[in-house]
DNA sequence: CTCGATGGTTTGAATACTAAACCTGCTGCT
DNA sequence: AGCAGCAGGTTTAGTATTCAAACCATCGAG
């Protein structure tokens, strides 16, 4: 499966995938949230280079992540700023942050903490349910398909056993 | 930089993106929580190649986010099982899943539906501030230097006004 | 009229990914 | 005994991405 093909699958993971699933584009977006703004700042700070930069920036600017503003004129010079869209990646970096604060940090402590200006205290981000507020564990969530459900290929196995392969045969007949 | 030298990076970020930080290892996490855990049922329901599978899932063992487990003997066959550690990504996909559940998907609807089991209505994730619990928005956090900082490359920019840029003369100075 | 700042693009070599075929152990059928 | 089939890979050769380094364009300042 090629990259273009991915957005047409039938799978909001794989479709948010299309657009931030490579490793340049989540560290751009971590900048993006750290305010960076600036193509010479972001290659400075991430280490990348200078064509694949201006790709991943391109990229998220044609899906609407990014927008290009310039900032001056004579000679025009741009900077690149989140939309709203971008902004709702918020969840993501967090939980990503969060991960790697847990399980990759090393001894000395995680490199960066976060203060929750509402109630003032460094926190950590917790995923809780829209309905009952309660954390959500990965066993208490059931999924089913939805409205926009197509392909089964992206519904869940039902194999909780270990349960013996169907034959060929059968997957043909099915 | 390379994806060896990205895991040595001081940032949280940086080091969770080296582990999972690929669209074939997100979207095969994706099917570990949906209780796929065979080589030949991620390679068919992915269609991803079998070469590339099987390096992303020895990547994910070696990181300890899977672990390999037989399921028979004569001859041995081996499944894929997420670890505490790959577990706790549950957020990380639950984010990922939302944000294209809200911008990727088609009139149709979203393809899945998740229920909580605790209150078994059908839900959103939300990233909530573990201090005060309310829902977190990137304008009301704060960033700031943790006990592990080091790389003053990863600190956040101050620069909220179009600064003017720094002459080379202050950079090689600083 | 040259230098530096900014935001890129071009180039050729190194690396990663793809598709298709092949390999290994073992079972069960004939 | 011999062969087909299953599961979980590995090999190979061609294609696509990425890398590092250099180059280009625009404008202002000296």
């Amino acid at each position: 499966m090629r990259w273009n093909e991915l957005s047409d699958e039938n799978c909001s993971m794989a479709r948010t995938v299309s657009v931030i699933g490579d490793r340049w584009t989540l560290l751009i977006l971590r900048d993006c949230f750290l305010r960076v703004r600036r193509f010479e700042d972001f290659q400075e700070r991430l280490g990348i280079t200078r064509p694949i930069l201006a790709n991943r920036l391109k990229k998220l600017v044609n899906e609407f992540v990014l927008v290009k503003v310039p900032y001056q004129q004579r000679p025009v010079r741009y900077e690149y700023r989140l939309t709203q869209k971008g902004l709702d990646l918020f969840p993501i970096v967090m939980a990503i942050v969060h991960w790697g604060d847990i399980h990759m940090a090393d001894k000395k402590g995680r490199p960066l903490l976060h203060t929750h200006n509402v109630c003032g205290k460094d926190f950590d981000p917790v995923m809780v349910c829209s309905e009952c507020g309660e954390p959500l564990s990965p066993r208490q969530v059931h999924v089913h398909p939805g409205p926009g459900a197509k392909d089964p290929r992206h519904l869940p196995l039902d194999t909780d056993l270990p349960a013996p392969r169907r034959l060929a045969k059968e997957k043909a007949a099915s």
